[in-house]
DNA sequence: GTGGTCTAGACCACG
DNA sequence: GTGGTCTAGACCACA
């Protein structure tokens, strides 16, 4: 497994790794059973501070995805896929159409936009 | 031109201005040398304070998509694209990535994400 | 209202401010509509940083007492009070004779502590 | 002697264990003299390391509780009651003061609160 | 060895 | 002015 962080970036090193995790564990290269590195080991791999990696994995954990307890190393677990709410679809679509507008609204092409999507589109179908 | 906040939302109310407001600029609801209501006007009508409503203009003027002069009303302006920086780019996809985790966190199957790219995409085309 | 904290105590800042602000809020001297201290100002009287006592105030909302809104101060709220579920009954007895077993663990003899229960018992009947 | 340990249980397994063992000898279910069954025998029948055992007999003998030596079976003693500290009450007050603002956060009325406290202070005196 | 807590400071976002 | 986030370091608790 392996996770790229930008420190330089502006988005929050948490957040980095809470993301790439995800990532992993919905594409299915983390899969229930599997141990996940030590807060400390893999802080060191990604020079960054343990707890910035501790709160990342607490945050996927909270999401169910992680049995985190003292002492023991972070476990993927089983995880009841939750039925989508028809509330969170339209909600989503709504983040959607902000980020598109953000894009646009900082100078991204529509037709480089549209070219993303659909590159994420084809990603997803595979 | 309607913008709809929902002041016990947590999101902040500038923000929701801001999108809002960007929306509709990018959607063409609002052109060029189109008037905005007065930063008081609208407050009133949200109900929210003043300076809310105008740090949003502020924010979305800084865009590059208001005239924002000292006694005038606020004015959509014809804009020069800002070119895109490549920083960005990077981090709006990153952005985009991870709303789709988390869809398919949420239970969103991956087909009906990649339904949902993809109609978002035809729209930009047009 | 006035809160003391003993910084020299092994029971951390956070839940002895907390405890407090409970304190006042059950007992009623801390009645919705009431604003609390800013963090800071409060941090400043009691000698603590504000971290500590915005996460006191944070752990205090989540349980429903307080509206902790970004760029307000903090509220107090009318607060449905929840039904007790027996199982929660049961808990807090369990609880109570640990702490029980501790105290006498510790020392307290057996007439010093029910001495303590009584008085507690005293005071919640007024 | 019966312990029961919830694996699963956020509560840590040494807590839980050393918790029952202080129950059952400040209740006098353990009197000086018994023989406490050994570290592995007892870390088997819970299903839990023999360190967590062993860690949950050192902390209650670490009361006084207990002597344990090499090579002997941990046996209960008479013990001297320590003198409780000062601190030491102060502090168990003011847990006790906290359990009871949780109970009233969770909906227990002030009476039922009170009789509880009443219930254990009779116990307490027999 | 593991993960967790508490405190802290620089900086950010909101109104 | 308000509260919030992110990172960090010292120390703690658990297995």
């Amino acid at each position: 497994m392996k996770l790229r962080v930008d420190l330089n970036s502006s988005i929050p090193a948490t957040r980095q790794i809470a993301e790439a995790l995800r990532v992993h564990l919905v594409e299915g290269s983390l899969r229930p059973g599997a141990k996940l590195p030590s807060v400390r080991r893999l802080a060191m791999e990604l020079g960054v501070h343990f707890n910035t990696v501790a709160e990342a994995y607490r945050q996927v954990a909270s999401e169910g995805w992680l049995d985190l307890r003292h002492g023991r190393s972070a476990t993927v677990i089983e995880r009841a896929a939750p039925a989508p709410r028809k509330a969170d679809l339209a909600e989503y679509r709504q983040r959607l159409r902000e980020l598109i507008s953000q894009m646009r609204a900082k100078g991204v092409s529509q037709s480089k936009i549209a070219e993303e999507l659909r590159c994420f589109a084809e990603e997803l179908k595979s």
